[in-house]
DNA sequence: TCTACGATCTTT
DNA sequence: AAGATCGTAGAT
């Protein structure tokens, strides 16, 4: 059985988006046998972010993204992907970090298996790959991660350089919020998609 | 109710 | 380069 870290609490998730979303690099996230290594993030929410689910305020859709930080915010994309989130800051405030992409630490067969037998980097390169090799539906909607029993985060690796770019498949936010570097991925890391407008940072 | 459109991925 | 595919937001 992979080793597993400290289960990270609440507070963790209680800062700026920002904050949370570079020091996501490197942890892990647990599901049964299945570890990931989170390599890859966006922040999303905060002051006015027109590419933000909250840029209009509360619908249905978006209520778990008003939650307390350390809660799951799960949703479908293109009416076929399912996009993993993590809640960050206080209640109230609408911000959440989506999680991109993942380096897969244990749990490889299943993994595969749930992926259609594929290998390589499009295993869990993209936020709907991850969703899938998790089997995550909006079930899992609202669920916390700092409490064990169901999805887990745990303590990994923090990298020792971060890259950061603006965010993906944004098009129709404010030019201002898109240029924004509210991306960031580890360095060096063959589990990161479109790395070509990244830099350090 | 109706309509347009996605924080994407796969195939052509 | 384009199609798949369906829930949701915003308009009616």
């Amino acid at each position: 059985m992979f080793p597993a870290g400290k289960l990270l609490p609440q507070c963790f998730y209680q800062r700026p988006v920002e904050n949370v979303a570079r020091s996501l690099l490197g942890m892990h996230l647990h599901q049964g046998p299945i570890v990931l290594k989170i390599t890859e993030v966006e922040a999303y929410g905060g002051l006015e972010d027109s590419a933000s689910h909250c840029r209009s305020g509360r619908t249905a859709r978006n209520a778990p993204m008003w939650a307390a930080g350390g809660c799951a915010y799960i949703y479908l994309c293109y009416g076929r992907h399912h996009m993993l989130n993590l809640v960050t800051g206080q209640a109230g405030e609408g911000s959440a970090v989506l999680i991109r992409a993942c380096e897969p630490m244990a749990g490889l067969e299943l993994i595969r298996e749930r992926r259609g037998g594929l290998a390589g980097p499009a295993l869990l390169t993209g936020p709907g790959r991850v969703a899938q090799a998790l089997a995550l539906d909006r079930s899992y909607n609202g669920q916390p991660l700092y409490e064990t029993g169901g999805l887990e985060l745990r303590e990994g690796e923090p990298p020792a350089v971060v890259l950061t770019g603006p965010r993906i498949g944004v098009p129709y936010a404010e030019p201002i919020h898109r240029a924004l570097a509210l991306r960031f991925a580890v360095a060096g890391s063959a589990w990161v998609a479109e790395r070509k407008r990244l830099s350090r940072g």
